[in-house]
DNA sequence: AGCACGCCGACT
DNA sequence: GTCGGCGTGCTC
């Protein structure tokens, strides 16, 4: 006997299991994991649709009677068999419920969107109506009138037509009555807007030509792809260097040959300059989707995709599911981004899932970034990925002049302010001379925390164990869970007076700057001013028609941006980001630091960056005032190395969260001792359990395992081994477990 | 999600 | 005494 694990419906939670059915004789040949197949389903036995997640020879559980496998539904097998198959890859590798992989791999649709929604709309004015109405009650036609009514007391004049029916009793000839006589029109909802906002004032861009060195990397990619196999390519290009250019070459001729494209992009931020370029290009083959998009929207430019109306996708991580069904080419733009990894189960990064879902459908890859990740270039360097370079800047123009300033000696000059005595000369020259200015406030993983001078005692979120941010001067907010209190004007351990915030959020920069120089016309972005819709845009576009002279910002404002009259960038409090308690600082702050800089002189004039440091001794700094990524990567590598942190090996966190904190401790304690005995003398480290870095989350306690070991399959092997002693252990049915692989 | 079972309020 | 409200739990 042949027995099927079917997963019924996604699209509900409680479903999160699989149930066996039987597989009837004249199927059993057919039958493969990844599809999709209709099966009765509860007591009513609704015949549903179901995802073969497993066959076997055994039924696994007893004494009930399994219901026969209805159907195969074979029309989109190819493109979802394939997504499902990458699901079942990514449960494996990343560990989560076959669900939940299945729920990030398929497009969600939306039930009631099977029906749509029509509309009656009032197109007289009101006065009109209340006349009309007013003839109408002389009639018999009772029907009409409560429709009239209906329309003159909704606020928009619109009411659906399924509620007019139920509630008001209103027929086909009473809506044929308001159509004829034009008094309402009746509507059916709008059928999918183009997803690309603004798209009919974009114009159309021809190819530019390629400079000799895109030229060249476009040929060296086009000779791997020769190749009946063809590896990723790592295209290692300098800030400025015109990456978008080399992707477009390489889109068009996938275009040409019939096949599509998907451009992952790191983030809502960048998706509006980027989408413009794409559009102009290749017009409305090209879509996009971004969490601002509804479900329904979302799921519409799936559906596009699907019936081929598509060629090229672009957004961000979850573009990278679009169910194209001749999916020749990935790109994964800024690959060193860490938007690229999920930070909910299943924890995949995108980098190694895209390489994955290529070799499924027979794709090949392009990773792009300025600072590759390590995890990239040190698999290039192994010759696992095919390293391209783009080493100059696009037109020649030469890479900026680089600074470091060492702010310990501002204070033995006497100055305190935030800005160095340096950058305010450069500032005031560069306004001289009407060019631009950016100024970037390095503030990864770091709050504006407040404390007290006396004491040291920090003010700290009741839920979450982090410390609380001050806004506005008054108010104090948890950045996790939205907790908010007013700020003390007195210390509540020591009572004294002296509590206060670290002063250096981009609004006292802001303030520095503009008494400093009160001609200037200073923009600020950051969390507070582009919480709005469409803010973001305003300010960017704002500052490249120069609007204003200064701009100032996180690291929202060092992303990929083109403003050719910016010449000045400046960098305070560079090292802050070296302090993040994750071995990836180093990286992310060279990362930081090399995009910064490289937003200078993008234009015909020369650029000069500015870093302020309080270690201008740190490779991190140096190299990226080199601009010098090999050195950087060298000196990283090293430390990888000693430390065994990957890419030198592979990490596995076992992360654990609970609200019974004492449940949560013994629970880590078990598994650490568990995995420390299976696996003792094979070289495996485990670090921990510890609280994670954020130990507490709305109340729920977490804690963290570390295993590392350079091998791989052994992680996920012991994975499945943790995973199998949790389900039988029900000391863990109140801890939440998740596994998150790098 | 559906559908059944099940335990408390207003009705012919 | 019954009809029916939707809370809870199960579905191979």
């Amino acid at each position: 006997m042949t027995y099927a694990d079917i997963i019924v419906d996604i699209s509900h939670e409680k479903l999160d299991k699989s149930f066996q059915y039987l597989v009837p004789e004249k199927m059993k040949d057919e039958i493969q994991v990844g599809m999709v197949v209709s099966i009765p389903f509860g007591r009513g036995n609704h015949v549903r649709k179901g995802y073969v997640v497993g066959i076997s020879d055994e039924p696994k559980v007893k004494g009930i009677q399994l219901k026969s496998v209805a159907g195969i539904e074979n029309d989109q097998e190819t493109t979802e068999s394939r997504l499902i198959a990458l699901a079942g890859w990514m449960k494996e590798n990343y560990g989560s419920t076959m669900i939940q992989a299945l729920k990030t791999v398929l497009p969600i649709q939306k039930k009631i969107k099977a029906q749509e929604k029509r509309w009656i709309t009032l197109l007289i004015s009101r006065e009109d109506g209340e006349k009309l109405l007013e003839e109408l009650s002389m009639t018999r036609f009772k029907a009409r009138i409560r429709l009239l009514e209906a329309l003159l007391q909704n606020e928009n004049g619109k009411i659906e037509t399924a509620w007019a029916s139920k509630e008001l009793g209103t027929t086909a000839s009473v809506l044929r009555y308001f159509e004829e006589q034009g008094i309402a029109s009746v509507e059916s909802d709008e059928v999918y807007r183009n997803a690309v906002a603004d798209a009919e004032n974009i114009p159309h861009v021809a190819p530019a030509v390629l400079s000799i060195s895109q030229q060249m990397a476009v040929n060296q990619i086009l000779s791997e792809w020769e190749h009946p196999d063809p590896r990723p390519v790592l295209l290692h290009g300098v800030t400025g260097s015109g990456k978008t250019e080399v992707y477009m070459e390489l889109i068009d001729k996938v275009i040409k040959e019939g096949g599509q494209a998907i451009v992952l992009i790191p983030e809502i931020a960048l998706t509006y300059q980027t989408v413009r370029r794409f559009y102009g290009r290749f017009g409305d083959k090209v879509s996009v989707i971004n969490s601002r998009l509804s479900l329904g929207e979302r799921y519409d430019q799936f559906k596009r995709a699907k019936q081929g109306e598509l060629q090229v996708m672009v957004g961000p991580r979850s573009a990278l599911f679009t169910p194209f069904g001749r999916l020749r080419l990935i790109i994964i733009d800024e690959e060193h981004e860490s938007s690229y990894k999920s930070e909910n189960s299943p924890r995949y990064h995108a980098r190694e899932t895209a390489i994955h879902r290529a070799k499924l459908e027979g794709a090949r890859v392009i990773l792009g970034s300025a600072t590759p990740s390590m995890e990239a270039y040190y698999r290039a360097k192994e010759g696992e990925y095919v390293l391209v370079k783009l080493e100059a800047r696009f037109e020649e123009r030469p890479l900026p002049r680089v600074s470091i300033i060492d702010m310990r000696e501002q204070l033995k000059k006497g100055n305190r302010l935030a800005l160095s005595l340096e950058l305010r000369e450069d500032l005031s020259q560069c306004l001289k001379k009407g060019e631009q200015a950016m100024l970037f406030l390095n503030r990864r993983g770091y709050a504006g925390f407040v404390s007290c001078r006396s004491c040291g005692h920090v003010m700290k979120c009741p839920h979450c164990d982090v410390s609380l941010s001050e806004h506005n001067g008054r108010k104090l907010i948890c950045h996790y869970c939205g907790y908010e209190t007013v700020k003390p004007d007195k210390c509540p351990v020591c009572s004294s007076p002296y509590i206060g915030g670290f002063k250096a959020g981009t609004q006292q920069i802001q303030q520095v700057v503009e008494k400093e120089f009160p001609e200037a016309r200073v923009l600020r972005m950051d969390y507070d001013t582009t919480r709005a819709k469409g803010s973001y845009e305003k300010i960017l576009s704002a500052f490249s028609r120069h609007e204003a002279d200064i701009l100032i910002g996180t690291q929202m404002i060092v992303k990929g941006h083109d403003f050719p009259d910016v010449t000045l960038v400046g960098i305070l409090a560079a090292d802050l980001s070296l302090n993040a308690d994750d071995y990836r600082s180093g990286e992310r702050t060279f990362q930081l630091l090399t995009q910064a800089v490289g937003r200078a002189g993008r234009g015909r004039k020369e650029g000069h960056a500015l870093i302020q440091t309080y270690s201008p001794d740190h490779y991190s700094i140096q190299t990226a005032a080199k601009q010098d990524y090999e050195e950087f990567y060298q000196e990283e590598m090293g430390y990888r190395l000693l430390m065994d942190y990957p890419p030198a090996a592979h990490m596995m966190a076992v992360l654990g969260s609970s609200e019974d904190e004492k449940l949560l401790e013994t629970a880590m304690h078990y598994l650490g001792l568990f995995t420390g005995k299976i696996y003792a003398g094979k070289d495996l480290h485990v670090i921990g359990p510890a609280p994670a870095s954020v130990g507490k989350v709305k109340d729920v306690y977490r804690r963290v395992l570390y295993l590392k070991h350079e091998n791989y399959d052994l992680l996920v092997r012991i994975k499945d081994r943790l995973e199998e002693y949790i389900e039988i252990n029900s000391g863990f049915r109140k801890v939440n477990i998740q596994f998150d692989f790098s």
